[in-house]
DNA sequence: TTTTTATTTTAGGCAAAGCTAAATAATATT
DNA sequence: AATATTATTTAGCTTTGCCTAAAATAAAAA
């Protein structure tokens, strides 16, 4: 259980994030990282030195098992200090994602499994994705896209895409969140909008907007 | 508030606790930060090009009113951290100290003001240490080493002093904590101990004990 | 199957942050 | 006042991690 930098953790977390254990091209790598190709061909260097990633040069990256611990252990500490910001301190869902960027790298089992019991042992940050337990497993991927409904289903959102700060701007003024009921009152076949209904009243929700927001049928 | 690298900050910090406002020396720097002089003397150029110290070579490091602000900003943290740790996760005072190095770091006005409001406003420490206001302001510094009381005075643990592990594990296997309250029934003219007791008992501590925990005269 | 284009790697640089060894300045001792 | 000792700085080297420009390789088009 050696200790990595915090560049090296971000490249493990981008590995995971653009392919789990599958290989990554060094492009698809660099634009996610926000570095050139030359500094990551470099860096995936580095790794492999360390047998987090196995590199075959021209063709792609690929997290090896150890990496993918990694990978899964810094997503369970982004994913927990998510959910403590949100739960405990009170801040909106859509700004917690740059201070947990910060707060995954802090080295500590024994602080995640405190803050683990401290939060009550949840399974989903507040966005609703499945937080990794201990020992690498991955609660189910909650919910389809409201799009995939069908009139006259009853559906609870359980999961937003964290795709930028307009979306979370649209979520807020539309007033939807997490754990919210509706019914699904129509579907446009010319524009994929999807109009939702609750106690409160009744809304189109534009395509790209239900593309983002995944439910259950109740 | 431009953004510090955590070897800048650990820099302040250091030159902080060693003379506060005052002109330290670059060995004493040196030993405190645990690197040799010749990266002390570097370290120190690059951080007076951000003036945040005054350097007078030969002669000392001395911190800006900048670097004072700098300091104590990431003194609020640590101590709001450990605060978090203490009362929030359980750890053990003697634990907490490690983990607040790295907490410290974490960029975020809106976080510290929301911990800071989580925890209830914390003036002190989990050590009795004062945590510095948002403005710089510093409470006080709590208490009087237990060795400076007279027999028949009764006082309360307000503050220990970071003096290592084996203290701690001392002060735990004695029982020994933050607002226990003791009457002193002796002082040892031979060894400078000093016999309390409360309640439950009463026992003797050390002269070496003595000078590391603090206390105020009820 | 060539040729062109896109992707990836190499080569060479730079800044931060550490190190050792040598030179220099400041203190202390005779 | 001259010398010896200690403290500090300089010089030169290392690793991490980023960059640009050029060379090499793979993929796509002709
Ligand atoms: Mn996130
Ligand atoms: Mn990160
Ligand atoms: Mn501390
Ligand atoms: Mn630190």
């Amino acid at each position: 259980m050696k200790t990595h930098t915090e560049s090296e953790e971000n490249y493990i977390k981008a590995l995971y994030h653009l392919g789990g254990d599958q290989p990554v091209s060094n492009g698809d790598l660099a634009q996610r990282i926000g570095a050139k190709g030359s500094s990551v061909t470099q860096a995936v260097k580095r790794l492999g030195q360390k047998d987090l990633v196995d590199v075959v040069p021209y063709k792609g990256v690929q997290l090896t098992a150890e990496g993918v611990r990694l990978a899964k252990a810094i997503l369970r500490k982004h994913r927990l200090w998510e959910t403590f910001l949100v739960d405990k301190l009170g801040f909106g869902w859509e700004e917690v994602h740059p201070l947990a960027e910060q707060l995954e790298h802090i080295q500590s089992e024994e602080l995640v499994d405190r803050l683990f019991q401290f939060l009550g042992s949840p399974k989903h940050d507040p966005h609703g994705d499945p937080i990794p337990e201990r020992d690498g497993q991955m609660p189910p991927v909650l919910g389809q896209p409201v799009g995939a409904f069908v009139t006259g289903n009853e559906i609870r959102i359980v999961r937003v895409e964290d795709a930028g700060t307009e979306f979370f701007d649209q979520l807020d003024t539309m007033n939807i969140n997490l754990g919210n009921t509706y019914m699904v009152q129509a579907t446009s076949a010319f524009d994929a909008s999807v109009q939702l209904s609750s106690t409160s009243g009744s809304f189109w929700l534009s395509k790209d907007m239900c593309a983002n927001i995944y439910a259950i049928r109740l």
